[in-house]
DNA sequence: GCCAACGTTGGC
DNA sequence: GCCAACGTTGGC
């Protein structure tokens, strides 16, 4: 039960400082086209949890900021429309396939922590963005992860953990198995529970993550952006290795 | 169910 | 731009 996540996107396509811009500094994490990351955000990931935004495809690559879950998951509206570059025909309305959740900014990391600078820490070790051959979009973060690359970002103090201060949860590392707390006033019950329900919903219009998505909305030609060559056998190696 | 072809991710 | 390491598709 991971309180920690990664989220990979690209900047060009929806950068950390443009979910700081967006309406009350959220967005709906959109575009998700793979069922492992879809597992995650639909079973998983829980409203308060922590997300480290991780720039991808970026130059360089890195950690620009620190941002919460304020939503959990729901259907992702990409895959509805005809006019999106994640449009899933297959989808059905009645049971959707992709899913997203909502994020809130909490903290820009300036500077960007660079992927060649947490290569070399050996205490991110076992860390999933790290693996070699890993492409997994959203995946779960240790908590000494976690705290790790927030002392890279240079915080002294977890901004996620005052985040969850401010709105009156529960900040206190947990287990993985959570203790029931010793008995006392009686009726304080936990407040996330009360807290998840009003949760609102974020601002539904924004760019897809994780894709050449947003540039045909800023007028970018998508020709431009990558043109994945890749039209023959190429070698025997590389594809379908198995 | 196998696996070749093909499309994608994302570092370099 | 290159290409390793994927994940998906579809013929058989």
């Amino acid at each position: 039960m991971p309180r920690y996540w990664l989220f990979k996107s690209e900047p060009e396509c929806f950068s950390y400082e443009a979910l700081e811009r967006a309406p009350q500094r959220r967005t709906g994490w959109d575009g998700i086209r793979n069922y492992q990351a879809r597992n995650f955000l639909r079973d998983d990931v829980k409203y308060g949890d922590g997300v480290i935004y991780y720039h991808s495809n970026a130059e360089p690559p890195g950690i620009a900021g620190i941002a919460v879950v304020v939503e959990e998951s729901h259907p992702d509206p990409t895959q509805f429309d005809p006019k999106q570059d994640h449009y899933d025909p297959k989808s059905d309305p009645n049971a959707p396939t992709w899913v997203q959740v909502s994020v809130e900014a909490v903290a820009p990391v300036t500077p960007e922590v660079g992927l060649p600078a947490m290569r070399k820490n050996p205490k991110l070790e076992g860390l999933e963005l790290l693996r070699t051959g890993s492409r997994l979009s959203v995946h779960p973060v240790s908590p000494e992860h976690w705290r790790e690359m927030l002392k890279m970002a240079g915080f002294t103090e977890d901004p996620h953990a005052k985040w969850l201060e401010k709105h009156g949860l529960d900040t206190a590392a947990k287990p993985a198995v959570s203790k029931p707390p010793v008995s006392k006033s009686p009726a304080s019950k936990s407040t996330a529970k009360a807290a998840i329900s009003s949760a609102k919903p974020a601002s539904a219009k924004k760019p897809v993550k994780s894709s050449t998505k947003a540039l045909a909305k800023a007028g970018v030609s998508k020709a431009n952006v990558k043109t994945s060559g890749r039209s023959k056998p190429a070698n025997k190696k590389g594809d379908g290795g198995h």
